[in-house]
DNA sequence: GCCGTTTTCGGCCCGACTGTTTTCAGTCG
């Protein structure tokens, strides 16, 4: 059983436990341990006892647990649960509006257990009858059963990004001197959100109706003095919320969140006798403000640097903060190289003198070009020979008039076949500056088989990088079963590096595995993948999940200048 | 159910909005 089929059965098993109202700190603990566990970078069924129950928020009961779903692959105590209540009344649980309490009442009063039982009840009027319920909570349901076919929870953060923008600019110009920034996952950087949280701090109140007017509202959800939330056209939820200027800091520091960095810090504030909300921070005992006008002084108030938005989520960014070892994070203009981009020799959309020309225009030093190698016949792959001949004409480009010192390198993203091997012949690959592997198809052979075939491509002395290692799609595609544990060991000893593939819906390796790799010594790469010149500017979503994973410059070899970078190269170390 | 340089028992983060209410419960973030 991996990791994230545990963290689902204990994250039920708190849904299950609120439902019955039981203790709130207990349906916590199960909820935490869940989170901990989906996020454990290394398989809790591959830990010992004693290391499972050093995990936070992991006790005596709780590691019981885990070590009965690894054992037999369920637990008794979920499945007693069950027996109380049918599993398809969690979907109830999870449409907006409905919380546990409603729930209960639905399913004792109503027996609705599923949401076509909740529909005909809410078509019917049956749900108005119920205390504490009437006509509009009624609605309300009904609103959430249609919206919920139409929006399907969480999106790239990519595409929420635009939209985020043009409301930001929106309320700007409705609110001069005040400051409104986007919040919450987006400007923590994760790779998806569920919504769109805004902040704006010393606006005036007809802010508000500015933002529920924005011409590209579907519909107002709540709208209040200080907090409105609008459904925007193409299906994301946007939330705005209104400060004083004095709680700038404060309120911005609240609402990025994570809620676990969140509910950290506040422990960290009560155990100083200060209070923390999203006004500032306070003494408990005279009620005094001592901080809220800047984040940075919040932080400074509880003992601690500045930490940067990307590490907020309770991965250990306070103790690091606490012994002043934070990471320099990397930053995009760090960047000298990007080693894996397409051209129209296989496919591409631009010819390599444009890619190479955008690159320049946006900094960088150095490129590869990488197109596909024939394997991926739909791609119009390479051969052997057109290859060479492509490398041939890339590195003719040196020499020309207007390249402003940038510097072509002729590479290959070369396919890894279902065995292993590779697409192209050693000699080829040998002729070449820069070769970057990758699998594309076959991507559901079990653990063994994947795990191998990745371990065999490492061992060929003219791989320099693995690209996109897991193969995942975001919200679309699981990652492939590879045991990445065994594949970082491997790379870290052939001198491999591992890509970060900066396209919006791979980003692969995630920020979990790159910092895990960095951990285990591999050297890593932030590379677009881009198939456009447009598309070269991706590589800002992958330094966000570098970022994410607590990389600095020095972990990212296509931060060195081109020599070093040349000379760091596999096939250029003996 | 977890956790402890104040504690092995008694705590556990905090506030806004909505709807159904005569002072509050439920939900959300």
């Amino acid at each position: 059983m991996d990791n994230l089929a545990i963290a689902r059965v204990l994250a039920e098993i708190g849904d299950l436990l609120e439902i019955k109202n039981e203790n709130p700190f207990k349906i916590r603990a199960y909820r935490t341990a869940s989170e901990t566990v989906a996020h454990h970078p290394e398989g809790l069924a591959a830990m010992s006892p004693a290391d499972r129950l050093a995990l936070p928020g992991v006790g005596k009961d709780l590691a019981a647990r885990i070590a009965e779903l690894i054992d037999t692959g369920t637990a008794a105590y979920h499945q007693e649960l069950l027996q109380e209540f049918p599993p398809t009344i969690l979907d109830l649980l999870h449409l907006p509006g409905v919380g546990p309490k409603t729930v209960a009442l639905l399913y004792h009063q109503l027996g609705v257990r599923t949401l076509d039982d909740l529909e005909s009840a809410a078509r019917e009027g049956r749900l108005r009858a119920l205390k504490g319920m009437g006509a509009k909570k009624e609605a309300l349901i009904l609103r959430s059963l249609e919206d919920r076919t139409q929006v399907a929870g969480r999106r790239l953060s990519a595409e929420a990004h635009d939209t985020a923008a043009a409301l930001v600019g929106w309320l700007r110009e409705h609110a001069e001197g005040a400051a409104v920034a986007p919040v919450g996952s987006l400007r923590r950087g994760c790779e998806t959100c569920g919504d769109i949280d805004i902040l704006a701090a010393g606006a005036p109140r007809s802010l508000m109706d500015a933002f529920t007017s924005y011409r590209l509202v579907e519909r107002v959800i709540a709208h209040g003095e200080t907090k409105s939330s609008v459904r925007v056209w193409g299906g994301f939820q946007a939330d705005l919320r209104l400060v004083p200027a004095s709680s700038t800091g404060a309120a911005l520091q609240y609402f990025t969140g994570s809620k676990a960095h969140n509910i950290a810090l506040r422990d960290r504030a009560i155990s100083r006798g200060l209070k923390l909300n999203e006004y500032g921070l306070f003494r408990i005992d005279t009620g005094d403000l001592v901080a809220g006008e800047t984040e940075e002084g919040i932080y400074e108030a509880l003992g601690l640097p500045f930490i940067p938005p990307e590490l907020r989520e309770n991965r250990g960014e306070l103790a690091a903060a606490e012994a002043g070892a934070l990471p320099a994070l990397i930053q995009l203009q760090d960047l000298r190289g990007d080693l894996h981009m397409h051209t129209t020799a296989s496919d591409g959309r631009a010819d390599a003198w444009t890619m190479a020309r955008s690159a320049r225009d946006a900094g960088l030093e150095y490129v590869a070009i990488t197109d596909h190698s024939r394997a991926l016949a739909m791609a119009n792959g390479l051969d052997e020979h057109r290859a060479l001949e492509h490398a041939r004409h890339v590195r003719s480009l040196n020499g020309r008039e207007h390249l402003d010192g940038m510097t072509l390198l002729a590479g290959i993203e070369c396919d890894i076949l279902p065995d292993g091997r590779l697409d192209l012949a050693d000699d080829c690959l040998a002729g070449l500056d820069f070769v970057i592997a990758s699998v594309h198809s076959t991507l559901q052979q079990d653990e063994a088989q994947m795990t191998d075939r990745l371990l065999r491509a490492i061992a060929c002395p003219w791989v320099d990088a693995i690209a996109h290692p897991t193969g995942r799609l975001i919200l679309r595609r699981e990652p492939s079963r590879a045991n990445m544990e065994r594949v970082f060991e491997a790379a870290a000893a052939h001198g491999v590096a591992i890509e970060i593939n900066s396209q919006t819906d791979r980003l692969d390796v995630d920020d979990i595995l790159a910092r895990r790799a960095r951990d285990r010594g591999v050297a890593l790469l932030v590379d677009s993948d881009a198939h456009s010149p447009a598309a070269l500017g991706n590589i800002r979503w992958g330094i966000t999940t570098a970022r994410r994973g607590w990389l600095q410059a020095g972990d990212v070899l296509n931060t060195r200048p081109l020599e070093a970078f040349r000379a760091s190269l596999r096939r250029n170390r003996h």
